[in-house]
DNA sequence: CATGAATGAGTCTTCATTCAT
DNA sequence: GATGAATGAAGACTCATTCAT
């Protein structure tokens, strides 16, 4: 009872996903997700209060895995040029890559600028919460060979717009590229990853 | 009669731009349109055929412009050290920048996916159109002090990912950017531009 | 001047005849109107109070004219095998024929029943007004050798269920009826009038 | 739960042949059937996909039922003169006039042409299909007393625009004309069989 | 848990008609 | 006469949500 029930409700939320992905969540109907999802339309009702808790718990969710992947990577004391921290940098960017999805749905409603906060923008307060001790935290990742950017409002716009972002997009963008460009996912990504390691993974060792 | 209707019609274009950006395409409601543009509902489909017709004219002027933007930059015989170049990317980067809107419905509608080829994809094609001698350009603008990738895939990534991707979501975020972390605009964008020159820009030096 | 005007106007009326009878009355535009009339619809607004007022004009038009071949008809001392006779009926049949749009659409508005008289009622009306004399009409009939019911309820059934409504339908159906059955059209009106001849004609001469 | 389902739809059904009946399929509003029937709006395009598909439902429904009567009509091998045969004719006129208002319907879509095949003439398809062996049911039929044309194409003609025409126009004009012409409703169909006798019903024999 | 039926409030789109020139 | 622009009032159809079972 309980298994079929966490089952549904899951189903409904990788249904929602997917659904809300593609047509973004205004142009979603929940009479599809219902189908997409393989229940009744009045059963999703049941599970969630209204079509926005989707939303919002599909948001949650995965701000709060996230949040533990960062977390995890920013607590282990592994060098920049150690195998360690390119695992983790793999892991994480492993992770975007395959919630392609949830990234869709999230920048979307980022852009469209409803919530106080921008959804991404979590992404980037959970790698640089304000209330950490800065400089200890500069000074940790210089030791491992990070170049950081002692201004933090610098440092989270590099962060932000030349790391993160591009990361994001490319996740989302990346089938419809391969599509366009005619171009293998595989080369694909090993360009993307060339692309930031020359641009935005560069500057660390710069000066 | 002609000034007035193409001012009418005008109008509701640039009401449908603040429109669409705000709420989605999705979101946006053609009654509230009407509204905003302060002009009777089935005048819009006077001018238009349907509210998709609105985003596709919306689309098209701001592809046609841009291209034309790039197009005068790619024409000019300027180096990439020069004061000219500078002012160049200085001017696409404003173009940007006070487009921000046209940009959000555009990187939605992209992520969306609905066309074949995603709105913003067509900024790259143009500044890099396939039927163009490839090498002749790169040897040009390698004479000018650009060092361009020569596979162009890579090149095309780099440019898309690292670069254009970052500068649009600059000019989509960058309101919301100033409110949350409480930067002035004028620092916030001193900043993003360092961080394109130390990241994307830099590129062009390395090897 | 004049003459411009009476022929947009008359152009008008043609087309909607046209229209009305392939969309009925309620189906058809006035945008369409005015686009098959090659006249700003406006224009049409300007020949006519409204798009009823259209549709009444064309039965007015109709149902005199095909009083005045009635009329003529009727007020003819001819008998009913001669050849003066039998062109008379020719040239109504054929005048039904050639009207098959506006029977059409007098055809269904008569369904409709919005007028307290359907339009059709007004073709037997006509060939049978209430004040005339009847017993002197059937009299004469009689002499010319039609074989006429003397009740005149009666005879109106059979005039106009199994004599005027064929005649109308026939033109209403013929060329979707050759389209259908694979007959040439030529065929098809020589069957038809042999049906009214077994049929309705023979009975004049029945008892 | 089926019960009242099922209810539902076929009182919506019925409230949009009475509806279509008086405005015309054209000319009737989804809102208004929404209120003859007393349901929702929204609860119509539960049960049909669009307001055409309520129409062909109408259609398929009648011409199915229409079909069955004739069926056994033709199945049954009674001969012409028969009290029988006079029993299912009489059926069959009885279920034309009850049905009045989706011949209503019937005729003005037929008039209008829209569809390949006008619905009207489905009901004399059924009666003559193409399929079947011509000469064997002439035989039979003329076993029974009936003096059949031999020549299909006449046949359907006779049959179609004198026997079922003036039956279709008498069902839907009855109304109307017992209002216009002062005469009672039984008198009215007393002298329409009689007409109809007189006429189509007479040729079958003569020669 | 699950579902078929029902609904209020939209949502895009259309239409006959009018106005100003 | 003629036209492009404008409009109020619907029109078909949709959608998130709820109810009864």
């Amino acid at each position: 009872m309980k298994r079929d029930s966490e089952q549904t409700k899951a189903r409904i939320l990788q249904c929602a996903i997917k659904l809300f992905a593609e047509k973004g969540f205004d142009g979603a109907r929940v009479d599809e997700l219902a189908g997409l999802a393989g229940v009744n339309k009045a059963l999703i009702y049941y599970y969630f209060k209204s079509k926005e808790e989707i939303l919002e718990t599909i948001f949650d969710c995965f701000i709060k895995e996230a949040n533990g992947i960062l977390m995890e990577m920013a607590s282990t004391g592994v060098s920049f040029d150690s195998k360690e921290m390119g695992l983790y940098m793999k892991q994480y960017s492993k992770y975007l890559l395959e919630n392609s999805d949830i990234l869709k749905i999230m920048m979307i409603e980022s852009i469209k600028g409803k919530t106080k906060v921008p959804p991404v923008f979590k992404l980037i307060d959970i790698s640089s919460p304000e209330g950490t001790d800065e400089e200890q935290i500069i000074i940790e990742m210089q030791k491992r060979g990070f170049n950081l950017e002692t201004n933090r409002n610098q440092r989270l716009i590099i962060e932000f717009f030349t790391g993160i972002i591009p990361e994001i997009c490319f996740s989302i963008f990346r089938k419809q590229w391969c599509n366009h460009f005619k171009v293998s996912n595989a080369d694909c990504v090993t360009m993307f990853k060339k692309a930031i390691d020359m641009t935005h993974k560069e500057h660390y060792k710069n000066k």
